[in-house]
Parts: structure tokens; sequence; C-alpha cells
DNA sequence: GGTGAAATTCAGCGAGG
DNA sequence: CCTCGCTGAATTTCACC
């Protein structure tokens, strides 16, 4: 992980499906070694995957939403966390610091569909307390990469 | 935007390097049908880009951080949308509804980092009260695109 | 919209410097 | 890490349905 590698890497940000001949004039490095770059970097881990950054409004998931919550006293956090993951509306869920343990990141169509995820969240036994926010609109908006069905 | 296009943008957020005669024997479909309906997603703007996801240890942003504000009452919330606007530290900033109206969210190399990130945010002269919270584990991680350099 | 075939471009590989 | 050549495979375009 050089200067290069990262040079590289935010060449394939902007457009990963740029030839390697064009990385390689801009960055000042033969095809065959941009190539081989790439190749060291998926590799390593460094690129996960290659994907596409789509319009959350064209795919019907207009809504973004962030869920606070606590977790019931009894309730085992790494069960939470298998009952969460492949949930298809949750785009993230992190376990913070502060008063409310758990924020959740999800995109919805519309605002009923926001119950239905507390609802299944809910279904899990291990909600406590929690708080709905809805964002009215994004100055950075992030990147959305819609979910791989399974 | 029918279930052949929702199927082709799946395949596309798996592996968007996947050659087209692949994407069109999974959906059925020509190797040139796909790339034409590839190409009217991306003029319509359904596609956005193709980029790469990574590792952001791997780039040296380890530690995901939310900010929580409010901004000044004499602040103008277009000036700050575009002081924010760029930031390469700032992955997402949301209007959100709730008593703290700003949702931000960062990736940083070090906690140090976090209070330079505060004081360029208050160096736009909008910062009001302000609240920080840091992930310590993530269930469900979310995408991390790099910042493309300008 | 879709197809199949042609034309072009590209990735992938190995040898040599 | 670069160049060169090569080969197979992929993208892209086009006339046609």
């Amino acid at each position: 992980m050089d200067d290069m590698d990262r040079r590289i890497i935010g060449l394939l940000a902007e457009d990963s499906r740029r030839a390697l001949a064009d990385i390689g004039g801009l960055v000042g490095l033969a095809p065959s070694s941009v190539n081989e770059r790439i190749r060291r970097m998926v590799a390593a881990g460094v690129i996960r995957r290659f994907t596409v950054e789509t319009d959350p409004s064209a795919l019907d998931l207009p809504l973004l939403v962030f869920l606070r919550l606590v977790l019931r006293p009894e309730a085992d956090a790494t069960a939470f966390r298998q009952a969460i993951a492949g949930h298809p509306r949750i785009l993230e869920c992190h376990h913070v610091t502060g008063a409310w343990p758990w924020l959740i990141k999800l995109r919805v169509e519309t605002v009923a569909e926001i119950e239905v995820a507390l609802d299944q969240i809910r279904a899990s036994g291990f909600l406590g307390q929690h708080e709905t926010t809805i964002a009215l609109s994004s100055a950075v908006a992030g990147v959305f990469v819609p979910a791989t069905m399974p």
C-alpha cells in the first residue's frame, strides 16, 4: 500500500471500468504493472469488490432512516447481530458509544416500511427502547450500493 | 426499470467486472441486450458509476464516527451545506428529524482527527451544540468507497 | 427491445531487459 | 518495473427482426 496504490484506488473509485492503459497513463505506470497492483490489492482484501453505485430513489428506496436502540437487558448481543445480518433494508448496524448503544441505517420505500422493519427487529425478542430519525435531505448523500440477492 | 434491470443491477453490485455474456446467461438475454440495458441505466442516472468497495482500515481510516449537531440560530443552512461539501473525511451529512437536526458520518485515522474535523466544522461559524459517537464494532458494516481526489 | 455476427479493443501471459 | 508480442476473450456496433 504505497501512494501509487492509493492513486490507483482513487481512479478505480471514480470509474472501475477504466482500461488499465488509461490508469497507467494517469499514474505513470505500464498497464501490466497497474494490473499487477490491482491483483495484489484484491488478493490482500484492500479492494473487496468491484461494484456499482446507484440512485436509491430509482430503486424505490427513497427514504433514509436511522434507528437508535437499546437491547433488552437479558438480550444476547451476538444473537442480535445474527438476527439483523442479511436484512435487505438494513444498510448498516453499528455498536456505538453513548446512551443508545445501537445505530441502524435503513433504506425503505414508504414510512409504513419503517414500522415493518421495526416489527421484524422486535420479533428477534431483543428490542428495548428505540428512537426513529428520518432524513429530510442530504448535504453529502453517501454511496448507495444495492443489496445482493441471496 | 423493469425486473430484468433490477436483476442486472444486483449482479453488477456483486461484481461489476462480470462479462456481459455471463450476466446474459444468468438473466436470459444476449450480451448485446445486457449492454444496451446497462447503457440506458447509466444514461438515466440509475447507475451513477462503476466503482470499488475497499477496506477502510487498509486505507488508514479505521475509526467510524457519528456527529449529531445543531447549527447556531443565525446560521444559514445553505452555507453550511456548502462548507462541509467536499470535506475528505465526511462520508455523509443528513438533515434529519429530531432534536439534533444534523447527522454527520465520518471516517478518520485517529481520535485526534475527530477533533480536527470538529474544529474545521466550527471554523465555518455555524456550529452550535454537538455530540460525538464512536462506533465500537459493526454488525453490518456498510459499503466504503474511498473519496475521489479533486 | 431483442438478436447474432462482425469489427475493435482489451486483458492476460511469458520471455527478456 | 517496463517492453514486446501474442492469444483468447470481451466490448461495441450494426443491420435486421
